[in-house]
RNA sequence: GUCCCCAUCGUCUAGCCCGGUUAGGACGCCUCCCUUUCACGGAGAGAACCGGGGUUCGAAUCCCCGUGGGGACGCCA
């Protein structure tokens, strides 16, 4: 089915009501929450999904809460919710309910929001199940009870025999897949014989506490739901609305299945560290299982919240593309203010072991970042694109030596750029360019008979900025120096 | 194996609900232009309706069956 519940008769009316609601209306009974276990890095699929319920309650006016669902005690580590908190902030999904950024407390009046912090709500739960009969001890743990007439049967996956209960499907109207049929067919368990409650228990006891009224999340946990609508039945509650979302897959060159931590390109902290604008990657993630419905790609963060809702997602999974997205964060690099740039290539390169040296000269450093910023697809390629600026010690591009060198006498155009050197002009870009043009003009050539031999010899490499530029940049004698030094042949 | 979801260029997608398009855009790839290299920008090329049946004057669009892809089947979350 290609069509989208978008179009779907039976959310049309949520589609209407929620177009026509004023943006960030403080009326708005939308509550959404973004449920990760600080059990592992923080990978693009749980960003995504975080991103879409933040929009969501962005785009409606209502709340977003962050709630930590730790209840792994062998696997949750402090580390990695720290993770959670600094690349939700990094992206700039902040949240209305949670614990604070800073791990320090937390905000909203549903809490606590940590989910090994509410072990008295579980247990009152449990007890209300047990007092109503549809939970039972077993084995040490404890089980949902399912209605329905019981049967065994030979369970040919598990390898076992099992116990199924004959009962109605579960019937899931989906915000974005539209009705959703399901068999749950067998009693589960809601607490381990070690008396910790699992997470389809504690999800949706917290989602009715929490008064969660819109559930977003990845379609992986579509299966988990006909459980969870058993369990809001239990309690004797209406289930929210449910909306799942399309996964994420591997690019073809990646392989088969879902993105995962192992994948290249897969962990948010990647693109922190080399340092993307996060606008281009919310810009990117949002548009993965997501659009506006026209050609408009490129859009700020205030446009995606207005424009987005539920039903215009996709119901097809989407294949992680990193040249898209090094695309997108190139435009984003090429609109950066000329101030904004410089402070965002002064971040980088903090963070660079030879950064203090190469950020020494505050003028010297900003007139080649600024040289750079047209040039460069991502901030983390300033330091191999600048590298000659900052050191005599770069290394000559035997390729591009071989290609420069095989065409007519570049060591004599060499040899006449020194020559010209101390009396050329080096007050402006287009001085220099003078220079080298009536050179090359007395010699009957022309001005790229120079160029690229010249930047060779002076960058080492055929890519980067105007010769010209390079020429004042670096400054008369540091010129004649690498060319000299290149005709003497001593560099590697 | 069982159940669930999905299916338009290599990739992200528009079009599908409500049948009639030269099937549109973007990334990538290629060519050309611009140009002082490399980028940017501009122009263009190439590139798709998974297959088979139906329904219909007419199907990417509606229905069915295959096939393919994905997910779930834990005392993980």
């Amino acid at each position: 089915m290609r069509w989208n519940a978008r179009n779907h008769p039976f959310v049309s009316v949520a589609f209407v009501t929620a177009f026509h609601l004023p943006h960030h209306a403080s009326m708005s009974s939308v509550r959404v929450r973004f449920a990760p276990s600080p059990t592992g890095f923080f990978h693009i699929g749980s960003a995504r999904t975080a991103l879409f319920n933040w929009l969501y309650a962005r785009h409606t006016g209502g709340a977003f809460i962050l709630r930590i669902e730790d209840t792994d005690k062998e696997r949750n580590s402090e580390a990695f919710l720290k993770l959670i908190y600094e690349s939700m902030t990094w992206l700039g999904l902040d949240w209305d309910e949670g614990p604070n950024p800073d791990g320090n407390g937390e905000r909203g009046a549903f809490g606590p929001y940590r989910q090994s912090q509410r072990g008295a709500i579980y247990e009152a739960y449990k007890q209300k199940l047990l007092a109503s009969g549809r939970a039972y001890e077993k084995d040490g743990a404890v089980w949902f009870k399912l209605l329905g007439e019981r049967y065994r049967v030979f369970d040919d996956h598990r390898k076992k025999e099992v116990e199924k209960v004959k009962c109605d499907p579960v019937v899931i109207d989906d915000q974005i897949r539209g009705r959703v049929e399901r068999m749950e067919d067998e009693d589960f368990v809601i607490f381990r014989s070690d008396g910790n409650p699992v997470f389809h228990f504690v999800n949706v006891v917290d989602d009715i506490e929490m008064k969660v009224s819109h559930i977003i999340r990845g379609e992986d946990h579509l299966s988990n739901t006909s459980k969870h609508v058993r369990l809001y039945e239990g309690f004797g509650v209406t289930p929210p609305a449910f909306a799942h979302i399309p996964l994420i897959l591997k690019s073809p060159e990646m392989g088969q299945g879902k993105m995962s931590k192992r994948d290249k390109g897969a962990l948010i902290e990647e693109y922190q560290q080399r340092h993307f604008l996060p606008e281009a990657l919310v810009n990117y993630l949002s548009l993965l299982g997501w659009n506006p419905g026209d050609d408009r790609e490129k859009m700020s963060i205030a446009e995606i919240v207005r424009l987005f809702d539920l039903p215009a997602v996709n119901q097809s999974n989407a294949k992680f593309d990193g040249k898209k997205l090094a695309h997108l964060n190139m435009t984003y690099l090429l609109e950066q203010p000329a101030e904004t740039f410089v402070a965002l290539a002064k971040a980088f390169f903090a963070t660079q072991p030879n950064g203090a040296a190469v950020m020494a000269n505050e003028n010297y450093f900003r007139e080649i970042m600024l040289l750079a910023q047209p040039k460069i697809k991502s901030v983390d390629e300033l330091a191999a694109y600048t590298a000659y600026f900052f050191t005599e010690d770069f290394v000559i591009d035997a390729k591009v030596k071989e290609k420069v060198m095989a065409k007519g006498d570049p060591k004599a155009r060499l040899a006449e750029i020194i020559a010209a050197l101390p009396t050329m002009d080096f007050s402006s870009d287009a001085a220099i360019e003078e220079a080298i043009k009536k050179l090359a003009a007395e010699k009957g050539l022309g001005f790229g008979d120079y160029q690229a031999v010249t930047r060779l010899a002076v960058t080492g490499t055929n890519a980067g900025p105007s010769i010209t530029a390079i020429f004042r940049v670096l400054g008369r004698e540091r010129v004649k120096a690498r060319i000299e030094r290149f005709l003497a042949g001593a560099q590697p």
